[in-house]
Formats: structure tokens, sequence, C-alpha cells
RNA sequence: GCCGGGGUAGCUCAGAGGUAGAGCGCGGCCCUGAAAAGGCCGGCGUCGGCGGUUCGAUUCCGUCCCCCGGCA
């Protein structure tokens, strides 16, 4: 009812040149880049992530880049939260927010809001995995059906991490999950999302997975994973777990030859892809565009389209709702 | 040319006289605080070609083609 104001979401799978358009986009129609990125958010990890280049960066003011250092937790419940405070400047300076989207449940969890549920217990995720390792992980589940039999329904006995915090939620909180789950979120207020999805034709996507892999090399990024552990960065910790930085530490500890680590971190890469792509398809309201990011054709579709979004919020403030 | 080994799914291969399987790949899907994580589902096939034996052959026999070793 009040005048909400508009939200550019750039929604698509890794590679298909979200970063370049959501410049493109905050250059034009006078916006900035909010990055909506689980990886992205961890300091000193950046050729690995594809993180815009200082550059870049220059060009356009970036936000929710560089969060946190590489032993910190980072959750969607962290994101929103930076987000919710990132927004609130932009809206005050009337500068027009550009995510540019690669985590799905991020997105989600500052859109429409996550329930409230208590947040993770260290202390407690270990001891359930320590179960899990020394009886199995059939007995969490069956742990999980007395706990709260609807959340057992939902979540395979062989998915571990969410049967921990469906077991996690439940004890903590005193009540089942999937009770919690039912509330009613909230959900972000005072801004319309305009979500658009680049969504490039599959063999073209993978082609250009397996060259940005290569391109990132070329780039130093075995340089920077043998610096990180050259601080005395724990190799334990998460980021060294993200794509392609498990591939080359491995090699650098001579596991596997450099060519066989190109080909996993190739693979692991289109892996993702295809479950990003399957995660956005459900994704509410979304206007798809089938090229990338970066062509100018497909780019420039997209800022045809916002233009258009744009103007007819401002044209019909009483609005009949435009169809979202 | 001869002697061996082999030609089965996109790849590596298992199998058996009743019409085919595994891993990987690939595809589809799920997801409410570590989501670049984790999980679920799907065989996608002239069993090298052609003949023969048989109720029935991809499996047995013959023949041809191709690949890999060795000897020439």
């Amino acid at each position: 009812m009040s005048t909400a104001t508009p939200l550019v979401a750039i929604v698509g799978p890794t590679a298909s040149g979200k970063s370049a358009l959501g410049i493109r986009v905050a250059e034009q129609m006078g916006g900035e880049v909010l990055a909506c990125d689980s990886t992205q958010v961890y300091r000193h990890f950046d050729i690995g992530t594809a993180k815009p280049s200082s550059e870049e960066q220059r060009r356009v003011a970036h936000h929710l880049l560089d969060l946190v250092e590489p032993q910190e937790v980072f959750t969607a419940g962290d994101y929103r939260r930076r987000a919710i405070e990132v927004l609130g400047g932009l809206r005050a300076r009337g500068v027009l927010p550009v995510f540019t989207v690669g985590t799905g449940l991020y997105l989600r969890a500052l859109l429409e809001g996550l329930s409230d549920a208590p947040a993770r217990s260290e202390e407690l995720r270990a001891r359930l995995r320590k179960q899990a390792d020394r009886r199995g992980a059939v007995y969490l589940h069956k742990m999980l059906l007395r706990l709260d039999p609807p959340s057992a329904v939902r979540i395979a006995a062989t998915d571990l991490p969410k049967m921990i915090r469906a077991i996690e939620v439940c004890l903590e909180a005193g009540r089942p999950m999937s009770e919690l789950h039912r509330q009613p979120r909230a959900s972000l207020e005072g801004f319309s999302p305009i979500r658009v999805g680049l969504l490039p034709p599959r063999a073209a996507l993978y082609a250009r997975v397996d060259k940005r892999v290569e391109a990132m090399l070329a780039a130093g990024w075995l340089e920077e994973v043998r610096g990180l552990l050259a601080c005395g960065l724990d190799p334990a910790e998460k980021p060294f777990q993200f794509i392609g930085y498990s591939e080359l530490r491995a090699h650098l500890r001579g596991v596997v030859e450099l060519s066989q680590a190109v080909k996993s971190i190739q693979q692991a890469t289109r892996r993702y892809a295809k479950r990003q792509i399957t995660w956005f398809k459900r994704e509410p309201g979304v206007e798809w565009f089938a090229g990338f990011g970066d062509d100018p054709d497909a780019a420039g579709a997209v800022l045809r389209f916002l233009s258009a979004q744009l103007e007819g919020g401002k044209a019909s403030p009483a609005g009949a709702g435009s169809g979202v």
C-alpha cells in the first residue's frame, strides 16, 4: 500500500553472466550491486568465487562482499540481516538495489523471511554428528521420527545435514520444526522485487563454465590457494570446501594432476549450475531471458524489460498490482 | 599374414541359451540459519555386421569387419 521501492534481483546459474549484467543495470538505472552469494561473503577467496574485480567494483559500488573471515560461520539469517541493513542505506539515497543472485536460499531468506527458529548450536551439532558416526545415520532418523514425525517423513535418512538441522531446531525450540515452519514468516517490507533470470542454452553454459575455470587458473587461482595455505589458514575451514578450492588443495598436496583437478572442478561446477537452475525455476515471478548476461542482445532485452517495469510502477501508483 | 586378447549404455566394464546390468557421466527433482552444502529419482542400448543351429541367440557355430598386444 505504502510506496514500495523497486528492487531488482538477477538470478541464474553460475557463469551465466549475472555480475556483468548487474553492473550494466546498475550503471544505466542508477543502482548499486548487492551480491547474493554464499561464497563471495568470504574475504580472501576471490578468484575461485568469481568475485567482481576491483576494477568492476570501482565502476559501480558493490555490497555484501567480503563480510567475514574464512574461520567464521555465515548463514542465511546473517545474510538477511546484512542485506536489510544495506537496503535501508540505499533507499535513503534513492539508489536502485540490484542483486546478483547465485545462492537461491539467501534470496528466499531475504524476500520471504525465515521461520522464527533457533540459530545453530555448534555443541549440539557436534554431538549429533558423533552419534551418527557411531550408530549410523538411521539412528538420527529414528530420533527425528520421535521428535517431529512430519519432518522425518520429508527428510531422507541419508540426508545428514537436514536431519541434524531438524533435530537441532526441535531440541532447542522445544517444539517440532514442522510446527515452526507452519508459522507465517516476516517477508521483506517496503520493497517490490522485480526478478529477472538468465538461462543460456545448456551446452553453451557448460562450455562457458569449462572456459571460465581455465581462465581462473590463468588469473592465478592456484597461487591464491597456495597463499591462503601459506598464511596458516586451516584447510578444514569452510571456504576450502568451495568448488575448486578443495580440488586445487588436493593437487597442491600432490594427490592429483592439475589436469585432473581441472576436470573435476569443471564437472562439479556443471552439477552446481544444474542444481541452481532447478532451484530458480521454482522461484516465483521470474522473467526469463535465454542468453548470457554479457551478451548485448540479452542485456538489452533485460534493460528494456526493467525500464518498462519501473516506468509502469511510476505511471500507475495505484498499480492494479501489476501482476506480480 | 600368423598367434593371442577384445568389440555390450556417452565412458570404463560385468553378465548370461529366454531377449541385459554396475560405477561414472548425463537428465529430472527436493530444499526455511555452513546451500558452491546435502539428499532423492531415472537406463538414456540394433549386446560390431551377416548367415546358421535352436521353440527362442546378444549368449552356441561359421564368416566378415574393427581395436589392442606378440611374432613375422
